[in-house]
RNA sequence: GCCCCGGUAGCUCAGCUGGAUAGAGCAGCGGACUUCUAAUCCGCAGGUCAAAGGUUCGAAUCCUUUCCGGGGUGCCA
């Protein structure tokens, strides 16, 4: 009854009987229930942790002195009489009031027991993760790219962190929608069509253009339309050469027509002009096959069905304005049109002063399509945090409108999954070497050629065939878990020597665990001992390395609960790395196939597998490659 | 000006929603490889959790103020 409670309470039921504090947290409910009649049940906050050190136990109950407090009375009273009214049979050793610490702590050791059938209970396909009471269809906002543009360090994280944020929430058993917001529209875009129609026209062949070629078009394209205005003014304020002068003036006629020839060209574009359509569409192809390779080679789950254009919105732009003009959410200010927001003072500014829409409009769209057609109870963003006003804004908006509302008349959830920004070693945003944006597959490139060194040097009769995949798996998993790895919110530094140190917390640690387990396995079958026949093996956890990699595999469900409900990745990476440390600890301590007793090396085999299947699922969840040597 | 986010060991970072003596990894020092991959393990050393108040049995965590750093801020995306 009380685990049924429990269960329903949380939105992510990830606790079960695998995990011990569960079971805890039942039993001290009744007891709290029973110590304390006064106290309101629905009130109760068993406050189950695991213990710190271990000579205060696995675990403590820590819920003695908050209910001590709001009923007046001595917090170790308090504890004595849920001691006295405690029943841990079959989980813990009997607790008695020497097990009460500090102001009112209770510490509770798991009897061995108790420990192995919670093993047991977690040695299944699904690891001890069970599905959510009401699953929940979830909208990521993923990765981001522009066309004519190469993927650079900044959609590392959008793609990296958004991917994890699906995976995980896919792994609760949620249902989860991908959309990458691809930036294919806008006057940026009509620039580079008008460039190929040019170069087209004077004979020139484009049809083996590749995307570096349209990265150096969009970036001319940009600088030609706006760069000349900011050298004139220079020249003007600081005194030039008239001749300077006369050749900057020059310049500036030749970009202002420029942007007159983009500008129609776009209406073209937007009218549904064949020719302009037909070279739009080779933008976007060129752009988007190599910028999903690059996404795959990341190992990031995103793909051609994922891809939402903003120009998938352009339709819809109009009506939406229309919609909140007449419902009088939207008002005219200066020429332009905005919405106001309770408590921003900036307003959200959806219609230009000439006509045109902005950024905030297809978002608008875009939240009103992912709750409506794509039914999205949640609707994640994975995007910078630099753009956290501009979120309230669409949000509250969206809010006022009710474009958030779901079938059910009640609002999705809209969340920003904000992070930082990625610095290089001078404390500024990272740049290539060169100074200029650092294109992410150069990045990748570099990450796997150290990669490859290290693997080499490792392993020296390792042949290159084999060693290419591993260490291209290595350098990914060293870059994603750096990412991931930190509170996604904060700034963090790139750093090269650091990831792929292979030292301490890093992605190839956890992949060295894994290996070491793979490695005993294939000893084994070796040595002809019967590995399938050990996996049924009881559990016997006497050493205590062995204890407590039994105690860190349980925490596994909880933990990815906590990191999938609240967004959180770097919750699930300290898991992986304090996994594969205890197992580690454990592999040093606890030889498993040198063991005379027969009983222990088949229990340490078991011990072992599952540690592989719960690393390896939680690497998965995470996006990160493994391998099977290195 | 206003708003948002940070500040924890020499460096890079955790800290499970208020719990016991604040934890890791690098770097430093000292140990452990004829033994399942030493990309490892074990130990030592390293802290005024930016500062000051407040809330209470108890604060890195919550509240207020101040300082420092970063970002954003009506017609780019």
């Amino acid at each position: 009854m009380h685990l049924h409670l429990l269960i329903m309470s949380t939105n992510t039921p990830s606790a079960s009987i695998t995990d011990p504090s569960a079971l805890l947290d039942e039993r001290f409910r009744s007891a709290i229930e029973a110590a304390v009649p006064e106290f309101d049940p629905s009130r109760i906050n068993t406050s189950i942790t695991a213990s710190r050190q271990p000579k205060f136990g696995d675990f403590q109950c820590n819920a003695a002195m908050g209910i001590a407090k709001r009923i007046g009375k001595q917090p170790r009273e308090v504890a004595a009489a849920i001691v006295a009214n405690l029943d841990v049979e079959g989980i813990a050793n009997p607790i008695t009031e020497d097990d009460i610490a500090g102001p009112g702590f209770i510490n509770i050791t798991l009897l061995p027991e108790a420990l192995a059938a919670s093993l047991e209970s977690l040695d299944t396909p699904e690891l001890g993760i069970t599905p959510p009471v009401e699953p929940k269809t979830i909208v990521v906002d993923v990765c981001g790219v522009n066309l004519a543009k190469q993927m650079h360090v900044g959609h590392l994280r959008s793609t990296v962190l958004g991917d994890a944020l699906a995976r995980l929430n896919e792994r609760s058993g949620h249902t989860v929608k991908r959309q990458s917001h691809v930036g294919d529209w806008g006057l940026p875009i009509a620039m580079v069509v008008e460039k190929l129609i040019e170069l087209e026209d004077t004979g020139e062949s484009v049809a083996t253009i590749t995307l570096d070629t349209l990265n150096g078009y969009y970036k001319s394209a940009q600088a030609k339309c706006k760069g000349e205005h900011i050298a004139l003014k220079t020249i003007i304020k600081y005194g030039g050469h008239p001749k300077a002068l006369a050749e900057c003036e020059l310049r500036i006629e030749e970009a202002d027509a420029a942007m007159e020839r983009a500008k129609s060209r776009l209406v073209a574009l937007q009218s549904g002009d064949e020719r302009s359509v037909a070279v739009w569409q080779r933008i976007y192809d060129i752009t988007m096959t190599e910028c999903l390779a690059t996404c795959a080679r990341l190992n990031a789950n995103i793909t051609d069905e994922h891809s939402a254009g903003e120009s998938t919105y352009r339709d819809e732009l109009a009506p939406l304005v229309d919609d909140l003009i007449n419902r009088k959410i939207a008002e005219e200010d200066d020429s332009a049109l905005i919405v106001r927001v309770d408590g921003i003072k900036a307003p959200c500014i959806i219609r230009k002063r000439d006509g045109g829409f902005l950024y905030a409009t297809t978002d608008l769209a875009a939240i009103k399509r992912r709750v409506e057609k794509l039914q999205g109870d949640t609707v994640v963003y994975s995007v910078d945090s630099r753009q956290a006003l501009h979120f309230r804004q669409v949000f509250g908006v969206a809010h006022k409108a009710g474009y958030d509302l779901k079938a059910d008349g009640t609002p999705a959830n809209l969340v920003h999954a904000a992070f930082g920004t990625i610095m290089g070693d001078d404390g500024k945003p990272f740049k290539s070497r060169s100074g200029g944006t650092a294109k992410l597959s150069d990045l990748l490139d570099e990450a796997v050629s150290r990669a490859n060194a290290s693997v080499a040097e490792k392993n020296p009769d390792m042949p290159e065939s084999e060693r290419a995949p591993i260490a291209e798996a290595v350098a990914i998993a060293a870059i994603k878990y750096a990412d991931l790895s930190n509170e996604s919110i904060k700034d963090y530094v790139f750093n090269f020597d650091r990831m792929l140190a292979f030292e301490g917390d890093t992605g190839p640690y956890l992949l060295y665990a894994l290996v070491r387990i793979s490695s005993i396995f294939r000893k084994a079958n070796e040595a002809g001992i019967d590995t399938k026949e050990a996996l049924t093996a009881p559990f016997l956890l006497n050493d205590p390395a062995e204890k407590s990699l039994a105690l860190a595999l349980l925490r596994y469900p909880r933990t990815l609960g906590g990191a999938s409900d609240n967004f959180e990745p770097n919750r699930l990476c300290a898991f992986a790395y304090e996994l594969a440390s205890s197992f580690s600890s454990f592999f040093d301590k606890c030889p498993v196939l040198r063991n005379d007793d027969a009983e222990s090396q088949a229990s340490r085999l078991r011990l072992c597998e599952l540690t592989r299947r719960v690393l390896k699922d939680a690497l998965d969840t995470l996006g990160i490659p493994t391998v099977e040597r290195m």
